[in-house]
DNA sequence: ACATAACGCAACCTCCTGGTTGCATTTAAG
DNA sequence: CTTAAATGCAACCAGGAGGTTGCGTTATGT
């Protein structure tokens, strides 16, 4: 089993942070997302049509996005719906968090040390 | 003036942050960037020393993490130190956010749909 | 039943990305 | 001054990403 299959099946990235950047660093696949993140589900078809590509472009960054674990897709009849899947979206947040938090406190250490030099 | 360079211009990326995501979506860039979250500015040679890499590679990655402003550069005597920059990684969290938002919003006008549906 | 809407698959193309190598330049060190 | 370190620049290359087209298949609707 590869590894992006394995992040597929257990729905973790093992700190592979940047295949959820890597899907995200494309407007077009941006512009998707954040239109997902309405909660509503939506076929390919109405996501295509203010897309100013082909059908098949939106499907294969559509698969981009699912692969990374930040859409999710349904087969409805002969419609497939995808639709926001906010865990990663969560992983990512934090991960962010912790590197804004690192820098935070190498600030900190770097203020305490300058007071403590002439104080 | 380029719409790249109006945004390391003026530090915005006015809406596009794909660019940001970008940069991250790539390991070696964003285990860069994370190293750099230390506070500690390095230089290409030292930070080349641990990537299985060439050098002029990694200096291509830290040209990109710059582009995205994600990092500084400033140029010591034969040196070219890299830093940390913390303004775009904020930008970034703050639009995760708000789409994490948006998505709880829908989440909770859905719950309250349903409970008001057979309450 | 038949037309058509929605989709999947595969081939193909172009361009960008990640990476290398070779060489020139600037700067520190002895 | 001479040598070596640190970097920049440019050319080059293979592979993948983004996109298109053509065609086949499966559901819907009438």
């Amino acid at each position: 089993m590869s590894k992006t299959e394995n992040n597929q099946a257990n729905g973790k990235n093992d700190g592979d942070f940047s295949v959820i950047f890597a899907a995200l660093g494309d407007s077009t696949r941006l512009a998707l997302f954040d239109r997902l993140s309405d909660g509503k589900p939506r076929s390919i078809s109405v996501l295509s049509d203010d897309a100013d590509m082909t059908r098949q472009a939106v499907t294969k960054h559509l698969r981009v996005l699912e692969a990374a674990g930040l859409v999710q897709n349904h087969r409805m009849g002969r419609e497939s719906h995808y639709a926001f899947c906010p865990d990663q979206l969560k992983q990512a947040r934090a991960y962010l968090d912790h590197v804004a938090g690192r820098w935070d406190s190498a600030l900190m250490r770097l203020k305490t040390f300058v007071e403590g030099d002439d104080g």
